[in-house]
RNA sequence: GGGCCCAUAGCUCAGCUGGAUAGAGCAACGGAUUUCUAAUCCGUCGGUCGCAGGUUCAAAUCCUGCUGGGCUCGCCA
């Protein structure tokens, strides 16, 4: 799709280019208006008026006819204190409506491959027990995300890191390992810091069901070793699944333990070794993180030789960037702020590029019922599962509501509100607008009035009224819009896109007739309502929501 | 105490690569309907953009300090 406000630019740049300076030329970029104003702006004449010692609306009244002068524009105004405001001709928009209709939505907002590779990494939590509901945000961020930078032309892989490797999976075998062994007629202490959930005695029976005949033969580390690899196996399986239902798929699980085995720990610590940033003390091994910007230096081999998190953190990105990609962007909640500067201490300590990793760290999310905040504690037990929570207010209430404010801030998630097929629901809002759309598309199918699929067949000039034109506006500024909140890496920006453009959808509907006597103007609206409808689904697509065409 | 995030309307939040009267949803009040889905739309009410400085022609937006809240500071992962 067209990026106007970048067409717009280029052609600025050329139609200023004897009036500009080579310092002033870079100041030429336009802006999307206010409602009320003429389609694009430029803040020109502003920056100019220090330098040239003259008032910008001056400024403004000479440069405007070499403005004017520019293919795309149609009529161009000088307003105070010195704007210059730029409406689009109207074969401008009859282009980007014809793009629109020629388009389907899965590509619509989607550039040509640009040949670069990019890993999205998220949710990512240990196999060690269900996806809790907070989980959920990571989920949405990150699968939206991933869905947003192919938008770009990068070639996007979705990745969710096991960790199966480590203390803690050690401590969840044991915790299954209490309550199965009874079954067999012997006993295993819960370790102090055990898994209490009660999904822990329910695992211990199923494990038990699946692999518990083989348990008489071998000796208990193997035991262990079945438990281990059984409670695994169910574990992921659940948390798949708990994503698959909320429309959350990944191109690779990726094992620490297999990690481990290849011996990428030993490759990374050989690397480190080679760059001199490594000293053994007290027993262990130890990276001279702090000269790479970490505030400590940390311990990569403990004294009992047991690799730490870190080196294998290490090990793992070292892998990622061996893969062959130019970029990794990690997901993490809250709860993991603290990593960003010790893992950008790693990749610097690695040599890997400045801008390899990238960390998303996304806030807490405060569930509500009946206007409550919902207490969810270890200590209650009251763990509230990602997959009751999907199947509570489904798949893609769960992923708008997900996205309702910007990863950087807390969220209230209001569980009513998100159950309601009311239109105060902003995915059912979604919903609904679509239906409507796809609800007037029929009556002009029995009408005659569907036939013109290309925008050159309709007179866009008859789309005048402040209706049309904010709507209109909503497609001409939708690629510059993803792209930006892209290359911000904010995906709950393209659900406030969606929401504008439902609500301009639903004002022009409400207001102008698209199935009407004067044939002309029918085609013509007919032909903004497809490419909105149009639009609204390729928002959608990145969103991983689904529309209907009836309700 | 250090690091990071947040503070914008009664509530929940957008807006933050500086630009025109600061936006949306909800709540409250009022209005539109012989409807292309009223499951809608429009209007009104409501804001010292946490506080104090600074930079700038221009600051919610950038810088500094402060206040309040959140997360976090293991040879756990």
């Amino acid at each position: 799709m067209l990026n106007t406000r970048k067409t717009l630019d280029a052609q600025i740049g050329l139609a200023l280019r004897d009036l500009l300076t080579a310092e002033e030329a870079p100041l030429a970029q336009c802006a999307l208006s206010k409602p009320g104003f003429l389609d694009y702006s430029l803040a020109l004449p502003m920056k100019l008026a220090r330098n040239r010692h003259m008032a910008p609306l001056a400024i403004a009244e000479r440069l405007r006819p070499a403005v004017a002068g520019m293919i795309s524009a149609g009529r161009v105004e000088s307003a105070a204190p010195g704007y210059l405001n730029i409406q689009l001709s109207e074969a401008f928009m009859a282009e980007v409506l014809t793009n629109i209709l020629r388009t389907p939505s899965t590509s619509l907002l989607r550039k040509n491959d640009n040949g670069y590779k990019i890993q999205v990494e998220f949710v990512s939590a240990n196999p060690t027990g269900p996806l809790h509901v907070g989980n959920g945000r990571g989920a949405a961020v990150g699968s939206v995300l991933a869905n947003l930078l192919e938008t770009q032309g990068y070639a996007v892989d979705r990745e969710y890191y096991v960790n199966d490797y480590g203390s803690k999976m050690r401590l969840f075998t044991q915790s299954i390992a209490h309550y199965l062994y009874p079954k067999i007629d012997l006993e295993f202490p819960m370790p102090e810091d055990g898994y209490r959930g009660s999904y822990i005695p329910q695992l211990a029976q199923s494990v038990y069901e699946r692999v518990g005949s083989q348990f008489a033969s071998v000796q208990d580390q193997q035991r262990l070793g079945l438990i281990e690899e059984e409670g695994k196996k169910l574990v992921l399986e659940s948390i798949r699944s708990a994503l698959e239902d909320m429309g959350v798929s990944y191109d690779t699980w990726f094992s620490e333990r297999s990690l481990v085995e290849q011996g990428w720990n030993s490759k990374v610590l050989q690397e480190f070794r080679a760059r001199g940033v490594i000293y053994d003390s007290e027993g262990a091994v130890w990276l001279r993180s702090t000269e790479f910007g970490d505030d400590k230096d940390r311990v990569l081999v403990r004294r009992d030789g047991e690799p730490t998190y870190t080196l294998t953190d290490a090990a793992y990105h070292y892998n990622k960037y061996q893969r062959g990609y130019t970029k990794s962007i990690d997901i993490f909640g809250a709860d993991h702020i603290g990593h960003i500067v010790p893992m950008q201490a790693l990749m610097k300590s690695l040599g890997l590029p400045d801008d390899f990793l990238e960390i998303i760290i996304y806030q807490i999310v405060h569930f509500l019922r009946n206007g409550q905040r919902v207490v969810l504690s270890k200590q209650t037990g009251e763990m509230i599962e990602l997959a009751d929570l999907v199947r509570e207010v489904g798949a893609d209430q769960a992923r708008v509501f997900f996205l309702l404010s910007s990863a950087d801030s807390e969220l209230e998630f209001d569980l009513e509100v998100a159950k309601t097929n009311s239109l105060d629901n902003p995915a059912y809002y979604l919903k609904y607008t679509h239906a409507r759309l796809c609800s007037v598309e029929r009556q002009a199918e029995t009408v005659g009035l569907l036939l013109p699929v290309h925008a050159e067949s309709a007179d866009v000039e008859l789309l005048s009224t402040s209706e049309d034109r904010e709507l209109l506006k909503c497609l001409l500024k939708a690629q510059d819009e993803v792209d930006d909140a892209a290359c911000a890496r904010q995906p709950h920006r393209v659900l406030y896109l969606a929401s504008e453009l439902a609500k301009s959808i639903n004002a022009f509907y409400q207001k102008e007739k698209v199935i009407q006597d004067n044939m002309s103007l029918g085609r013509a609206r007919m032909v903004l309502a497809l490419a909105s409808r149009r639009l609204l689904g390729a928002y959608a697509h990145i969103l991983g929501i689904t529309l209907p065409e009836s309700m």
